[in-house]
DNA sequence: TTGAAAGCGCTAACAC
DNA sequence: GTGTTAGCGCTTTCAA
């Protein structure tokens, strides 16, 4: 259905207007014209006001971005490179928290934000080397992913975030082992014994050799978990542990319907996103199970939607906003001084209305 | 609560490797490097193989991407510019479906995405003269805002999606108007007659006339409402029409109890998205308002998420991901050819299983 | 204050 | 098949 309005254009345009246009105008030489827009203080106002009225009318923008970035070997932009499609990249809303703090972080350094997705069908990495950036973020790349090779090839920085560390390499993030640890131990301390798992993004059909060296963060979470319940004697294989194939409300609700289902209903669910606690409590709703007298939910990452949950939802903060900070602010930093490092950003468990103690156990 | 393992390193780089360092190892000219990268044909496959072998050696990536664009005068990138924060932008999972076909457009013709967030607050719109694009897409930003002035003065082609509709600009979207009409006259005939709205996304405190000239899609979509309504007799003053700052599910949950607090409780509730459609649904549950015997729900969109629902929701389906697709697409005949067109893509109501016949009314 | 000269790294004609 | 030439549009010494 196109419009019948198709009309040609500009096809052979009007010869560019350049710096060097201006300044042939005006009579004066080039780099006075660029001045006007670098270095304001070094040329009479009046000069620069005359080149400004010229560049107006003429219709010039400014230096061409291309032509400056040539010359001052630096892009102005920063590379995000998305494991997923950005379907499912932004479904959990915690990346486009972590994106909107390298949109904050860049703007501060005059830098916008290139996305390369990398659709997994996708082997040819010749987006990244056509990339005019001057770093790289790798955000939820599975390490081995060919994309994070390529990334390193180009020679400019890198930064990695959560799940995608590599040696060598700056890295941003929290320690997904001990936040969820602090979680399991919040519900061990109100003497739940009968607990359950709702987990996103395994990846169960990855070759395993590649997730043993570096877990993703589901897996570290779920480390987490069975650390501190085989500690409070609860045997990990007594734990259900339902897998989402979608990190979304719907799918939370879906695992917690098995597992209501299921003998032996739990008395604590551990998820480890928001959007499936959320999930997981309207289908308490739907079962007409009191939350959080007779069961406990807990989420992660404390995005806006779990503090107006119907209960509050008690959940483990991580400062995603300020991990996009951090990690443009780590990639100009490599860029201008080659620093690295890491940088651990602190998780806490934020305790609502969500858990309670273990109500008396119907055996 | 920084590593301490802070290093410096790279500081001053070795001599950079560029094609006229693999060419002058090899004693051949530089534009046969470049040929063996660009135009395989035009060098001999063995020669070819000891470029690559070289470059490989050295740490060269291939051609320096700036000075490649310089030369071809393209940038490789689309600017996709956005009226709100990113995790605004984001929140509706719409715009992440559209950013989605924008990057599938883009890799085909080996064009990123560059992502300029316009905050409220941001008056300086430098970014978007520095952005290094062969074109703009401008996804829902409101006409008169300052960056859509400073896209057009980059004298490059430019998309307009939705809402943002500029005159002898390019422009892909549906006809919300009509598709809402649609929604509602599904629900007119259905015999429906207390009928509510539940809206997002209206920016009320936006100056009137703006809008009055060129409405948002949420007015749009009110508009195609009320048409239908006061047509089939139903005073639009008797119409409940709920706003919500957020678009998302329990923003619609909260909406929807407002709704049924109140008396003469709707039969029929119109919403501009899936998420609040799906909120007034969960309302619904926790009242026992039975969906659709007692009470009829229509979203808009039809996210992945309303074909799951419980009940599997009515809602108006748009191609979210073609749109960005057919954005791209138009950006990149643009600068090809010049091309300017207008695309509106078919917006159609798909019935499922949460609107049925109005049950008798209970004065 | 302003200008002249020298590239940034690359590609596209065209000639060999 | 390969090399030579001539810029793309800009910024930056350095000299005037």
């Amino acid at each position: 259905m196109r419009d019948a309005g198709l009309t040609m254009e500009k096809a052979s345009g009007a010869p560019p207007v350049t710096l060097a246009t201006i300044a042939a105008r005006l009579g004066v030489s080039r780099s006075t014209v660029s001045n006007a827009y670098n270095h304001p203080d070094q040329l009479s106002p009046a000069l620069r006001e005359k080149i400004f009225d010229l560049a107006q009318t003429l219709g010039y923008t400014g230096p061409d971005p291309v032509a400056r970035r040539l010359r001052q070997r630096k892009a102005g932009a920063i590379g995000v490179l998305f494991a997923e499609s950005l379907q499912k990249a932004f479904a959990d809303a915690a990346s486009a928290l972590f994106l909107e703090g390298v949109a904050i972080a860049g703007e501060k350094t005059d830098s916008g934000m290139l996305l390369i997705p990398a659709r997994p069908t996708e082997e040819n990495a010749q987006a990244i080397n056509d990339a005019i950036v001057d770093g790289f973020i790798l955000y939820s790349i599975p390490p081995g992913h060919p994309f994070v090779e390529a990334a390193l090839r180009r020679h400019v920085p890198v930064v990695c975030v959560d799940q995608t560390k590599i040696g060598g390499v700056s890295w941003v993030g929290i320690d997904d082992l001990a936040a969820s640890a602090q979680a399991a131990q919040h519900l061990v301390d109100l003497n739940h014994r009968r607990i359950a798992v709702v987990v996103f993004g395994l990846n169960t059909n990855a070759p395993a050799d590649e997730y043993a060296s570096t877990p993703s963060v589901s897996r570290l979470r779920l480390q987490g978990y069975r650390r501190v319940l085989e500690t409070a004697g609860i045997s990990w294989s007594d734990v259900p542990i339902v897998e989402c194939v979608e990190n979304t409300e719907s799918a939370g609700a879906a695992a917690a319907h098995r597992l209501f289902e299921g003998s032996g209903r739990p008395t604590a669910i551990l998820c480890t996103s928001d959007p499936l606690a959320l999930g997981v409590m309207r289908a308490a709703r739907d079962y007409s199970i009191p939350v959080p007298s007779q069961l406990s939910v807990i989420g992660f990452n404390d995005l806006p939607m779990a503090a107006n949950a119907e209960p509050p939802l008690t959940t483990v903060r991580q400062p995603l906003v300020e991990k996009g900070i951090e990690a443009a602010r780590l990639l100009v930093a490599a860029t201008q001084v080659g620093e690295k490092g890491n940088v651990q950003l602190e998780a806490t468990l934020v305790v609502r209305e969500s858990t309670a103690p273990c109500p008396a156990v119907v055996a």
